[in-house]
DNA sequence: TTTATTTGCTTAAACGTTTACCTAAATTTA
DNA sequence: TAAATTTAGGTAAACGTTTAAGCAAATAAA
């Protein structure tokens, strides 16, 4: 509606006419080729700027095959993680002026393969993912590859997909949280987890395993609790069932909206953190040091992934890193010790 | 590069050639025009289906001179307000099968500007945005207004320019902010605002003045603190400065990413909050409720907000708020009170 | 029955770029 | 000086849709 006056709109054929030359000249002087003199590269440069003239990109994508747009893929965007991440995308995005999508999967499979679907028109050039944690058939990713858009995964990839993946040390890192509660005097600490398992989650969980099993401890299995992948209320009901039968005296998060979850469900038990209970989340929540009690942390280098995710596939689309799926990039984590891991006195 | 397989793509001439009728009858049939029969609708529909047939945007927003797509122009991204504002959003572009593009200004009118114009392409067909807190001169938006694009602002709107506008109510939930901290017996309030000083923190301002004026306090214009509008340490040493000097007892943060720098300050200055200070901020931090101590905040109905920016918006594509000027909507932020304004006993 | 209308489809132009190919003049090379 | 090459542009097709205009056959109205 309101076209009003879009009518006036100044193309490269309305600068052919006042210049009174070729519409191709126009378009060959603004791709600054050698095939225009630099006297009429200056005259249609200027023109064009005096006449505030601006591409049409749907005709420039159109006939050039690529959009110089990019499709951003992820769960959820309120999530310290996803929207450090974002920025990190965007500060490359930005530089390369490109211009990107945003796609909200909800973690939901069932949009993610719509979404996907619907990108298989050659609306980007490439995309960046983090998959829904219960997308188990990925053929819609792997149809959109063989279609010739590049895809990177990162944070939560797909294993079994040859393609790039920017991740952090899942293993790692949750061995090391693991550790880090053992040494501050846990016996018995449950693992918190959602539905779905991405293999992010499942990585965190072997860590957990082997820093149990490297001092002796027998994992048993009642101590991985199993939440909704949502922000709801429900989890702190079934945090507060799991903690109130297996009596933890230590807990992981390992996802980020399971942290207020956790702390209001051991307010309700009134458990004091960290002496009756300790926990540490993985998050990038910006409020950690000022929650009560501050919260030890797995901080996870997202603005960074988000950056070497985009670098990569600019790389890419501009021809560099031809083996794509050999690019299998791991930016460390670090464990940040906070008072909720610290041992009372 | 890696154009592959893109040559099998199918497209409308395909899909003509299989069933050997015009370009034309494809396309009306997709768009289920009168013109074409219902068997031959059928048939186009199940043959497109079956050859994976996805429509090229480009071509289609080439000529019908529309996108759908739409810009979300914000400051920043890792902010609870945003973040939620854009779900709200994604929730009506989703439903109307368009597509969002993404543009952090970084909170730089400089950057804005550069945007705006890009957008002057016919790139998207209207706009939601946040306007940058230092964009005094605002030619780029009414450039784009002029040239047909609608524009609704939320949150940080330009009260100056006519277009729909949806905003909370920030002169009075800054004097119910301010009230209550008088009310919890707080004598000597500071307000923590930001540089560049957009309409909407002028508002809160006008509400905090308002709150002391009814109770015969005298406002000292020393009581306002000028932060950075970064994330940055640095707040945190222009706010124990200040706090130093003029002892406050009562602090209103108005934006979000100041409330860690205030409980930092605070901290840093062994101030026991609420006992010494009592702190409220505008914020939609989800983890307010669980900080040390949990904080008295101004939610802001953000999803709402975004969610009712995108229903304007294409209620205005589709014909419906011709006249979007006259849109002005006002959702109500509340005081969610919590121990951060307690009276200590 | 004749005329008007409707139905169902086709033709072709248009959207605004980009680019392969052509051409004429100017310059260089032999 | 003649031939080859370079320079500086122009012509026109192409990208994949949408849609105005047209048209023949079928149906309805007179």
């Amino acid at each position: 509606m309101t076209e009003g006056t879009k009518s006036n709109k100044v193309n490269m054929k309305t600068l052919a006419k006042v210049l009174n030359v070729s519409i191709a000249t126009i378009s060959k002087a603004l791709r600054d080729s050698h095939d225009i003199g630099d006297e009429t590269k200056q005259r249609v440069i200027e023109t064009a700027r005096l006449l505030h003239y601006v591409p049409n990109p749907y005709a420039s994508s159109l006939r050039k095959r690529s959009s110089n747009t990019i499709a951003i893929v992820i769960p959820e965007i309120a999530d310290s993680f996803f929207s450090q991440a974002i920025n990190g995308i965007e500060s490359i995005v930005d530089q390369e002026k490109f211009h990107a999508l945003i796609y909200l999967t909800h973690d939901s499979y069932e949009r993610e393969a719509q979404m996907f679907n619907d990108l298989t028109s050659g609306r980007v050039d490439g995309i960046l993912m983090s998959v829904a944690s219960n997308t188990k058939d990925t053929q819609h990713i792997q149809n959109l590859q063989k279609a010739g858009v590049p895809i990177v995964f990162f944070d939560r990839v797909c294993e079994d997909i040859p393609a790039a993946k920017i991740k952090t040390d899942d293993f790692n890192s949750a061995y090391i949280a693991t550790s880090h509660l053992l040494n501050q005097g846990c016996k018995n600490i449950a693992l918190v987890t959602i539905e779905g398992y991405p293999s992010i989650l499942l990585a965190r969980e072997e860590g957990y395993k082997k820093a149990l099993a490297e001092q002796n401890i027998k994992h048993e299995e009642s101590n991985i609790i199993t939440c909704s992948n949502k922000y709801t209320q429900e989890n702190i009901a079934v945090l507060k069932d799991h903690i109130t039968k297996t009596k933890p005296d230590g807990i992981i998060a390992t996802v980020e909206h399971l942290a207020t979850a956790t702390y209001l469900a051991c307010e309700e038990l009134t458990l004091n953190i960290p002496q009756d209970i300790k926990v540490v989340c993985f998050t990038n929540q910006i409020t950690a040091a000022i929650l009560n009690p501050p919260l030890t942390t797995i901080l996870q280098p997202a603005y960074e992934m988000g950056r070497k995710a985009a670098e990569l596939l600019f790389g890419h689309l501009s021809g560099r890193f031809i083996q794509m799926e050999k690019e299998n990039i791991i930016l460390p984590s670090k464990l940040v010790v906070r008072d909720s891991t610290r041992i009372s006195d």
